[in-house]
DNA sequence: CCGCGTATACTCGTAACCGGATATACGCCA
DNA sequence: TGGCGTATATCCGGTTACGAGTATACGCGG
């Protein structure tokens, strides 16, 4: 019954479960599967961490190997299936991704809170820089998914494009407002911060210290 | 100069560099600052982290060690400040993360898009649910951020939780609309999703096998 | 002035992660 | 048939991540 060890964590590990559920498979082909079907995108997917996982998953006594073949003298092939452990928290994990909201930490998120290090200006050069990017990276996705709406591919089989695009969409939009609101001081605090880099930007609201002469 | 060791990509490394910027630290009191900031709403921090990442930014060459001081018989302070190079990275880093943006794995993508292995109904029902709790956060972080205004926070001060906000109501906005076609099989592939789970949920579109019925 | 909760400041061990190696087989062109 | 690019499969070793533990100091109520 597995005693309580660390939890797996790494979606990769629902992936494999998900894809047992279809079929016992050894790793290899379960990446191959997942690369076919594009769950690569929304899954990170490499192999070190999958074998990694696979061991979990079987420490967790939620998947068994089933055999170990080698066809000629590659090298040995373990197919792993999945027990009804798995097979339950394939479910109740499954759902628990879908019914609530988790935490997480966008690296541009990071980058906003720490962003008035850098003189307004710049960063009103590199938010543009962003927006160009964004506004190619909505035209591919979205390119991608009318092909293969064109190609009768169904709508669900898709579905966490369109999410990403979603946000995509909603993120360019939101960073168009932002350059504005720097640009015309429409939010507050933003006189602050040039004048904070205008005068050359050490110190914040305590003195004591003027070495430090801003080499960079 | 450091030779090429693997690069440091954890975003709380690029929160102590900015920290360090504005003054030496030790680590302690770099968890406390990002604390008083509300900095770890948008990087992740633990201790056992932060001290990895602190060692692994000396190693490169870009914080030094300062001092280490004991007061009293407490534990040791090793006070830490930026180099050159670090600053160089800092301002580096920093334009990268805004100018391009990064592929991510949301878990809630991951979610969605091994949906089908679940009942078109109970999918509408987990979505509902997210979208309540949705709602909740977006009202939590709205009223968080109205209250800050209120006190005369600037606005640049907050802006990633601004970001935030905007990306929770897309997300908000999508789910709704996705309920929407799922109950409306307004989108494709939805009538089939429904068969699928009706008559059992076996196999895809391969035959072979009839045993494994379905336990759970 | 004694205890005890909280704040200060790290340290450690176990997992997890992940970028390459490694080793064989197969197809195909010259 | 020889060679080479690609596909098949897995493993390894060094980082990284992180919860939990450790140990001292301080404030304060009784």
């Amino acid at each position: 019954m597995a005693k309580q060890q660390r939890a797996i964590s790494n979606p990769l590990a629902l992936a494999v479960l998900a894809l047992l559920r279809e079929r016992p498979m050894h790793p290899y082909e379960m990446a191959a599967t997942m690369r076919e079907r594009g769950k690569h995108h929304s899954i990170k997917l490499n192999y070190g961490s999958l074998y990694t996982v696979v061991d979990a998953l079987e420490r967790h006594g939620l998947i068994v190997p089933r055999e170990t073949v080698r066809e000629g003298r590659r090298p040995e092939r373990t197919v792993y299936e999945l027990t009804d452990a798995g097979r339950a928290k394939l479910d109740g994990w499954l759902r628990d991704l879908l019914r609530r909201p988790v935490k997480e930490y966008p690296q541009f998120e990071a980058g906003l809170s720490l962003m008035a290090t850098l003189p307004p200006d710049e960063v009103v050069t590199l938010l543009t820089e962003r927006v160009r990017r964004l506004e190619e990276e909505i035209a591919r996705l979205r390119a991608g998914l009318d092909a293969a709406a064109a190609q009768g591919v169904p709508q669900i089989f898709l579905i966490e494009h369109d999410y990403e695009l979603a946000l995509k969409e909603a993120e360019l939009r939101w960073v168009r407002d932002l350059i504005r609101g720097i640009q015309e001081e429409a939010l507050t605090g933003v006189d602050w911060w040039r004048g904070f880099h205008a005068q050359g930007g050490a110190h914040r609201d305590d003195e004591r210290r003027e070495e430090e002469p801003v080499s960079n």
